[in-house]
RNA sequence: GCGGCCGUAGUCUAGCCUGGUAGGAUGCCGGCCUUCCAAGCCGGUGAUCCCGGGUUCAAAUCCCGGCGGCCGCACCA
C-alpha cells in the first residue's frame, strides 16, 4: 500500500484528511498557513480529551472554570507585558533581503541594548557600529517593529486598539477578584479556562503543531506565598518523572534524568510543590491518552528562554516521529507578576486576604495634603500642585516627608506643615497579600495530534488507530455478517438500541465483513458487534476487539453493559473475562 | 521572511524536459457473489491540472507574480 513510503507525520495527516479528523483550512481559496479545520472525528476526540482534562484537573480539585473573551483592550496586554515582550525590532538586509532581530545583531557585537530604545536609536547604533548582514555583508535598511499578536480595533468607528489574546491566562488574572469574592474567598484557589488563543506566527509550519489559532486548556493556581503547602503533593510524590533540568542542559546532556517528584523537590530542581504536582498529573494525563512515559519529558527553560513573567518553567514535551521533542504543555511559576502588574495598570486592588493566627497591631502612617494651607501660600498654583499630588498614595507621601522632610511637586517644595499627618494604631485579624500563581497550560491541538500519532499502527496491510476507548470518536460499530436481510434487520435494531443508550455508533452493511472491520479500525472504533446466523437463533452476537481481533460471544442484551465497561477504562479482554464470556472463533 | 524542492479526482500518483485540453491505482456509490478480517466480477462516480497574468493558432506542460506544502536558516515571548 502507498502509505508505507511516508513518514509517520505524513501518514497520520493523510489519514486525518481522508477520514475527517482534521485538514488545512480555506483550501478552496488556496489555504492560509497556520490554520486547520477539525473535522467530525477530530472534534469528537478533542471533546473527549477536554472531558478527561476537566475530570483530572478541574473537578478533582474543585477548581473554577470560566470563559472570557478572546478580544482584549490594549491596556490588558500592556499590563501583562506582552505588548513589550511580543514586540521585536527587525532589520532587513538591503542586498539579500534577510531579516534579523536588531538586538541579537548588536549583542553579538558586544553591545547590550535596553528594551526601551526607539527605532531611530537602533538605526543609529547599527550605523555607528557598522553592523552588516552576517550572510552577505550588505547594509541594513531602517529598522521596524514586528508584533506577533493579532491587532484589531474594538467597535466599527472606534480607534480603540485591541489584541487577540496570545494566551487565555490574562482573563483569569483580570477576573481574579470577582471569582475570588463570589466563591467565598477559599484559598488556595484554582481558576481554569479552555479556549482559543491567537499568535501571528512569522512562519507557521508543521501542520497542527504550530497554528496561528489554537485551543488551550489552562489553570492559574493562586496560593499564599507564605503558605505554599500543596494539599495534593503527598498523593503523587513517589511518582517518577523524566526531567531534562538546567544542570543537565548546561552540562550539554541531551538525555533526561528519571527521578521521583520528591527527589526533584528535595534536590531543588522543582522549586514549588504545586508546580511539581501538576507536572506529575500532566504525565498521567498523557499516559491515559496513550502516550507512554518514556516518550514524555520535562525540559527546563533556561534564563533567556523563559517568558518575561516566569521565574521557573518546565515544558512538557512528547517525542514525535518527525519533529522530535515537541512542547505540549508548559508549567510556569508566574509568582505575583501578573496580579501586581494588573494592580498597577488598573489601579484596583487585587488582594487576597489571609487570616492571622493572632490579631496583629499595625501602624498606619499616612499624609494628606491640606488644600487650604497650600492655597494660602501658593495661591493659584494650587490647581497644578493638587493635580500632581493626586498621583501619590497617602502612604507614599508620608514616607517621602519622613525621608526628605518635603515633597517636590509643580516646582515647589512642600514641607510637613502642608500635610495632615495621621499615625494610627490598629488591631487587625486579616491582612492582604498578592497571591502567587503556578500555571499548567496545555496545547490541545498538539495533544490531539500526539494522541493520533501514538495510536497509529500498521497491521499487515491495514491501518489501525489504537485510541484508548474513552477518546475514540465512536465507541462501537455494528455489522451484519452478510447482506442477508434478516441479519441486517437485527443489526439495525441493535444499532438503534446502542444509539439510544447514548453511544456514537458506526453502522455499515456494504462490502465484505473484512472490509468493514478495516474501515472501523482505521478510525479507532474499539468494539465491533457482528450479527451472524447464530444471532437469529439464540440472540447472541459477537464482540470484536480492535487491537487483538479476538471475538467473544455475548447476549445482545448485555452489549451496552460491555461497552460501558470498556469505555470506562477496563481493557476489552478483562471485561470479557469478568463477564464470563465465551471466546468465539469461526 | 530568505534559499532549495514541490503543487494533477477523496487519497497516492503518470504525463511536464521534447506544448496538441489528462492515464493508472485506490477510495466512494450501485449490483452480483459471499457464514468473519481491505477476496473476486460487472457497472457507475469522480480533476477550476493551486490562483492570476504572459508567450503561442494551441499551455497541466514554457515564462513572470501570488498562495499553499515540505526541508534548511531565522522566528516560536
Amino acid at each position: 500500500m502507498w502509505v508505507f513510503c511516508m513518514d509517520k507525520a505524513e501518514k497520520v495527516m493523510n489519514l486525518a484528511m481522508r477520514r475527517g479528523f482534521f485538514w488545512p483550512a480555506y483550501e478552496i481559496y488556496g489555504g492560509v498557513a497556520g490554520t486547520i479545520v477539525w473535522g467530525p472525528h477530530g472534534v469528537a476526540i478533542k471533546n473527549k480529551v477536554i472531558n478527561l482534562w476537566r475530570r483530572m484537573f478541574i473537578h478533582k480539585h474543585n477548581f473554577l472554570e470560566i470563559q472570557g473573551p478572546a478580544i482584549a483592550p490594549r491596556i490588558v496586554f500592556e499590563a501583562s507585558g506582552h505588548v513589550e515582550g511580543f514586540k521585536d525590532v527587525m532589520v532587513t538586509c538591503l542586498d539579500c533581503g534577510k531579516k534579523y532581530r536588531a538586538d541579537t545583531l548588536l549583542s553579538e557585537k558586544g553591545i547590550e541594548v535596553s528594551e526601551a530604545l526607539s527605532l531611530s536609536e537602533f538605526d543609529k547604533l547599527i550605523e555607528n557600529n557598522d553592523i552588516r548582514c552576517p550572510s552577505c555583508g550588505g547594509r541594513f535598511g531602517n529598522s521596524t517593529y514586528f508584533i506577533t499578536m493579532f491587532r484589531t480595533t474594538i467597535g466599527p468607528y472606534s480607534e480603540s486598539e485591541g489584541f487577540l489574546r496570545p494566551e487565555t491566562a490574562q482573563n483569569m488574572f483580570v477576573e481574579f477578584k470577582r471569582v475570588y469574592e463570589s466563591f467565598r474567598r477559599v484559598f488556595p484557589i484554582g481558576i481554569a479556562q479552555i479556549g482559543r488563543g491567537y499568535r501571528n506566527e512569522i512562519s507557521p509550519r508543521q501542520g497542527p503543531i504550530r497554528l496561528r489559532e489554537f485551543d488551550m486548556m489552562e489553570i492559574e493556581f493562586f496560593f499564599d506565598p507564605e503558605n505554599d503547602y500543596c494539599p495534593y503533593y503527598d498523593e503523587v510524590k513517589d511518582e517518577e518523572i523524566n526531567i531534562l533540568h538546567e544542570e543537565l542542559i548546561k552540562r550539554g546532556g541531551a538525555d533526561y534524568e528519571t527521578m521521583s517528584l520528591e527527589e526533584a523537590v528535595s534536590r531543588g530542581i522543582i522549586r514549588n510543590r504545586c508546580l511539581g504536582y501538576f507536572m506529575v498529573l500532566a504525565v498521567k494525563f498523557l499516559e491515559r491518552l496513550g502516550i507512554p512515559r518514556e516518550y514524555q519529558r520535562f525540559r527546563e527553560k533556561l534564563e533567556g528562554e523563559r517568558a518575561h513573567y516566569a521565574v521557573q518553567t518546565f515544558d512538557q514535551e512528547v517525542k514525535l516521529d518527525r519533529w522530535g521533542w515537541v512542547e505540549v504543555s508548559g508549567h510556569a511559576n508566574r509568582t505575583d507578576y501578573d496580579l501586581s502588574r494588573h494592580m498597577k495598570f488598573s489601579r484596583k486592588e487585587l488582594f487576597a486576604y489571609r487570616k492571622l493566627d493572632k490579631p496583629k497591631k499595625v501602624v498606619i502612617k499616612e499624609a494628606y495634603p491640606m488644600p487650604r494651607v497650600i492655597k494660602e501660600k501658593f495661591g493659584d498654583k494650587i490647581a497644578e500642585i493638587m493635580k500632581e499630588l493626586a498621583g501619590f498614595e497617602a502612604k507614599e507621601l508620608y514616607e517621602l516627608l519622613e525621608r526628605d522632610g518635603w515633597v517636590k511637586v509643580a516646582g515647589v517644595k512642600l514641607g510637613k506643615e502642608f500635610f495632615d499627618i495621621r499615625v494610627e494604631e490598629k488591631w487587625v485579624e486579616i491582612e492582604p497579600f498578592i497571591p502567587h500563581v503556578v500555571e499548567p497550560s496545555f496545547g490541545l491541538d498538539r495533544i490531539v495530534y500526539a494522541v493520533l500519532e501514538y495510536a497509529y499502527r500498521e497491521v499487515n496491510d491495514r491501518v489501525v488507530l489504537s485510541l484508548p476507548p474513552y477518546v475514540a470518536p465512536m465507541e462501537v460499530a455494528v455489522f451484519p455478517l452478510t447482506s442477508d436481510s434478516e441479519l441486517i434487520g437485527l443489526a439495525r435494531e441493535i444499532y438503534e438500541d446502542l444509539k439510544s443508550a447514548g453511544y456514537t455508533v458506526f453502522f455499515d452493511d456494504s462490502d465484505s465483513i473484512g472490509r468493514r472491520y478495516a474501515r472501523a479500525d482505521e478510525v479507532g472504533v474499539p468494539i465491533a458487534v457482528t450479527v451472524d446466523f447464530k444471532s437469529l437463533e439464540d440472540g447472541t452476537v459477537t464482540v470484536r476487539d480492535r487491537d487483538s481481533w479476538v471475538q467473544y460471544r455475548i447476549n445482545k442484551d448485555r452489549v451496552v453493559e460491555f461497552i460501558e465497561k470498556v469505555v470506562s477504562g477496563t481493557t476489552f479482554l478483562e471485561v470479557a473475562e469478568s463477564m464470563g464470556l465465551e471466546r468465539y472463533s469461526q
